[in-house]
DNA sequence: ATGAAAGCGCTAACAA
DNA sequence: TTGTTAGCGCTTTCAT
């Protein structure tokens, strides 16, 4: 196994070079603000010696870190086990590998996404799924620690990168609407831990608003409507709220998210339930099909360009260049095979 | 946007408390140390003046980083596209949230791996799927930096979490060639970026030596086998590899990898080759069936315990606890629908 | 061209 | 119980 020899530092060279701690330091990193006999014996030494500048203190010491965050709104498990995050976390690490920098997932400690911030030793922040009103808001403003939303909401601090959620849930829904369905469930995402009080600037919240408007739109009263507000944002989360929705009598399911929809799908194929001949469901995100389902109608979303704006926008932060905005990214309705008029 | 005002530290709560530096980091970090009036004090004024510590500067102090790195073998856009490599992934960050750690996700810099383990700050490192051997393992060695293989191979100086890579191989090969399969397409993983020279004890090797002992117990010379050896572990490129393995008369498939398997799958289907009647096919790690392609048989590894385990290791060195050996995980062969005997 | 020394913000051994 | 002070390893200003 590895010894733990002790580390060879920039005094040990200094000293044994013959030069000051400032030269090696120079001869590493400005070799032109140095001779080049002082520097050829410098790094002479340095490599007789297996000398390897300690990367923690330079850059405790040029106050950066190399490592943008990615603050994950659930449990990591439960995150890393959703495709559509997986693919955001792809978009955003290819660019912080293009800038030569590390991408950090940061859970929640004990629940607690503020925990977590105060934690974490980044350059910048991305998070996902929500709003970053009151604590984190005010945290990173402290930490002095840029941040950057995706899927977040208004926010007159912050920037977030969104498709236009109204719009687009309001699309979804007439989707489903305009091919006759009267008995809808609806599966939301779970409220976001970082609203405590009801926030109409969520992404949740914007995107019932495009659902109330489609509704209204197509006569639909709300009570027609069955939410399900409790449903994690999990295959198996989707496949237990299944039973309730197979029973609901509703014709179809929309949902906020794929990764539900597909345990829900699952469900309902165990119990013999057809989809989409006895009930259609329609999902959010645009995932590959999971688990032999067949292919979901759905709203794609471009998960992959939405982590790459989010860390181009995060280094333009960084590097000081003004952001006026993050734009809308586009969205649109994909048909799959889940979707049928309703058969009475 | 966010204001950059400038940080209040420890020394301004000291000042304006009138206590040391060392009382207000006892206040904060050994209550016990302090006397309850004096502590009271202190956090009154930490509040009032919106103190948080510096966490950069507390991990530097304390020479520890509260993260563990995850060093990727290829591109991050690559390994996150892969299935297999996230479940490891979320194996590891779990055991990482249980820590209060971040898992650092640490992709080559210009290709070099060397390089990235050089910026990286990490109090240990998790690599995946190459021999540390040469560079790297010595570099960390100087670091001091602990580090932890997954489908890696034999080191004396590193512990590796493997599955039984020569009897998989083996089992898998059986699988093919007790069906009668004698014309074989054999899709290797792509050389490992970190054993420059030919090295036998790599995740590669040991699975050819399983293949070639296959095929002698059913004497199957090695000349009936077509060699892949230049497919990426993605799906894009088992779907380039499609075609020659095609052309090339093999009646059946073996790969490395399922997410060449089910980019092969793609393209064989798309040419109107049918799976498993005109060609068969198997994989290797089971992940779910990708792109609506039917479900694969393959070699199940426990990716997600994986990660979990080498995890756990890790830890075990940070926390001074001896570390014997990394345990061999179990696999098994998981049937799917891609294996018929050979047409004629 | 080179070096002394003062940071960076926090911890902790040691002294009082 | 509390404070002084010397680190942690590197960068960088400012003399020389």
């Amino acid at each position: 196994m590895q010894m733990n020899r002790k580390r060879i530092t920039i005094a040990d060279i200094a000293r044994e070079a013959g030069y000051s701690k400032t030269a090696v330091s120079f001869a590493f990193n400005a070799p032109e603000r140095i001779g080049a006999a002082a520097r050829e014996k410098i790094l002479e030494t340095a490599r007789a010696l297996n000398y390897i500048p300690d990367q923690r203190a330079r850059n405790f010491s040029l106050g950066r870190q190399l490592t943008l965050g990615f603050l994950l709104p659930q449990d990591l498990d439960i995150c890393l086990a959703n495709p559509y995050i997986v693919e955001v976390m792809r978009g955003l690490g290819k660019i912080c590998q293009d800038h030569g920098y590390m991408l950090s997932i940061i859970p929640p400690i004990n629940d607690s996404i503020y925990e977590a911030v105060k934690k974490a030793t980044v350059d910048g922040l991305v998070t996902m799924g929500y709003l970053v009103s009151g604590g984190v808001g005010s945290l990173v403003d402290l930490m002095a620690t840029p941040l950057v939303m995706i899927d977040g909401g208004k926010d007159e601090n912050f920037l977030s990168v969104n498709i236009d959620e109204e719009k687009a849930s309001f699309m979804q829904m007439e989707r489903v609407l305009s091919l006759g369905h009267r008995r809808l469930a609806v599966v939301t995402l779970p409220a976001p831990t970082l609203t405590p009080k009801a926030d109409d600037r969520g992404i949740v919240s914007r995107r019932l608003s495009g659902y109330r408007a489609a509704l209204g739109k197509y006569d639909v009263p709300l009570s027609s409507v069955r939410f399900f507000n409790n449903t994690e944002t999990t295959f198996d989360d989707g496949y237990r709220a299944g039973c309730e929705i197979m029973e609901s009598g509703a014709t179809c399911v929309v949902t906020m998210s794929d990764i539900q929809a597909y345990g829900i799908m699952h469900y309902l194929r165990e119990h013999g339930v057809r989809v989409p001949q006895d009930i259609s469901i329609i999902g959010f995100d645009n995932i590959c099909p999971y688990r032999g389902e067949k292919k979901l109608t759905t709203v794609n979303q471009p998960a992959y360009e939405k982590g790459r704006i989010a860390a181009l926008t995060m280094f333009d932060l960084l590097e000081g260049r003004t952001v006026e905005s993050a734009p809308l990214v586009p969205f649109s309705i994909v048909e799959g095979e889940t979707l049928c008029p309703p058969a009475n």
